[in-house]
DNA sequence: GGACTCTAATTTGCATACAAAAGATCGGTA
DNA sequence: TACCGATCTTTTGTATGCAAATTAGAGTCC
């Protein structure tokens, strides 16, 4: 083990966005302790970490919970998201090299036939290094920073299960799409793309009842 | 003094900001502890706070070091900033509320009041609070927070004093419009105003040299 | 004279111990 | 029975001590 407090932030972060730990679950420091095996003061500062990142919440002398989002919140996330993503988008489309194009378009193409064969698993893989390239592209820390602080949510809930194989097939066309404004060295054509992408992945997200808002 | 982790924060953060620190200045925990009169624990705690906020930039084994940012560091965060700032502005518009636009009438009328007489302090003060308004009119708390890790930098420098007279009313007149676009209610007039607005500073702060570039 | 190595000193990382605050429990009173 | 208060328990906040890692420096060899 490299360091006690990264492991501990680490395993508290993954155990949050996959579910393990429920928003409003009570996080006791001598309890993620010793399931951890080590002692509370590098816990104390994984979850100081989280707090910043706005993935727990931690009340003086009453202990950390996970942040529980309201509607409103998960609304103002996804504006931001929109915002944030769209703008890595523009910046990405002119800095991303010829390498990371090449793997792009692997990555579209892998996540096609996943989408044809229903590979859920495959789909979410190829999706996260896709945008995880746009984003380094981007080449900005602090963007990389605030986008993390934005994308945790959507990630917890961001399964694709309840994706239609024709919204799949919208995301792959998007992909698509992306590649080649890339290509173009385009900024406005990326952001514009994207800023569909991430739309689109909302609308999903919100549920078909809620087309007519 | 209720929390000493708070406290210390606080203070390693003001003198980051006011320049007591210098950029690149070496933050040893027992010199800070001593200073502080507490211990080195909650210091730690207050150090990875500061760097989730980008303020300090520490290394395993190493210790923390106030950041120093490069040339490109401030073009991203300007950029940034200007994409955050007008987009807050665009949510405040549609949310604030009468009370809050006569306090900020107000701060407009003092502040063109203080360019007239040259108090730079005052400009300053005026400034922060009309700004702080429309950041909370945005109502997002996590917009706030990647605000306030963007505006930082900036906070460090702006200290009106390379603002010639032309530069100041521009500003004050920014304000009033910004005033009368919130009056009117119309996102998209306040987007497009702040963004005139922190365009503006930016010019202003990469200095008249680089105005061709 | 310069580079390398081994050692000593400083500094961070973590664990443990203690103090203080919040929460829970039990008893008493109306 | 319902409500209030005091004590006890649990949990957080802080201090201190120790081990590991890094850095600085003296001495040595080429």
């Amino acid at each position: 083990m490299a360091l006690a407090a990264e492991k501990a932030y680490e395993v508290v972060r993954t155990a949050i966005l996959d579910g393990s730990y429920p928003p409003g679950e009570r996080l006791g420091e001598v309890e993620l302790a010793e399931a951890l095996g080590i002692s509370r003061t590098p816990i104390r500062e994984a979850l100081r970490r989280l707090e910043v990142e706005g993935l727990v919440e931690v009340l003086p002398h009453r202990g950390a919970r996970v942040t529980s989002w309201s509607h409103e919140d998960l609304d103002e996330i996804y504006e931001l998201r929109i915002l944030l993503e769209s703008f890595a988008a523009a910046r990405a489309a002119s800095r991303i090299s010829d390498g990371e194009l090449g793997r792009m378009d692997e990555l579209r193409q892998d996540m096609a036939r996943a989408v044809h064969s229903g590979d859920v698993e495959r789909i979410a893989a190829c999706n996260a290094e896709f945008h995880g390239i746009i984003r380094r592209a981007a080449s900005s820390t602090r963007l990389v920073t605030m986008l993390n602080a934005v994308i945790q949510l959507p990630l917890v809930l961001q399964t694709f299960h309840r994706y239609t194989h024709e919204d799949l097939q919208r995301s792959v066309a998007h992909h698509s799409e992306l590649v080649h404004a890339f290509r173009a060295r385009d900024p406005a054509w990326a952001e514009s793309v994207m800023r569909s992408h991430v739309l689109a992945a909302r609308r999903v997200l919100a549920g078909r009842s809620r087309d007519e808002e």
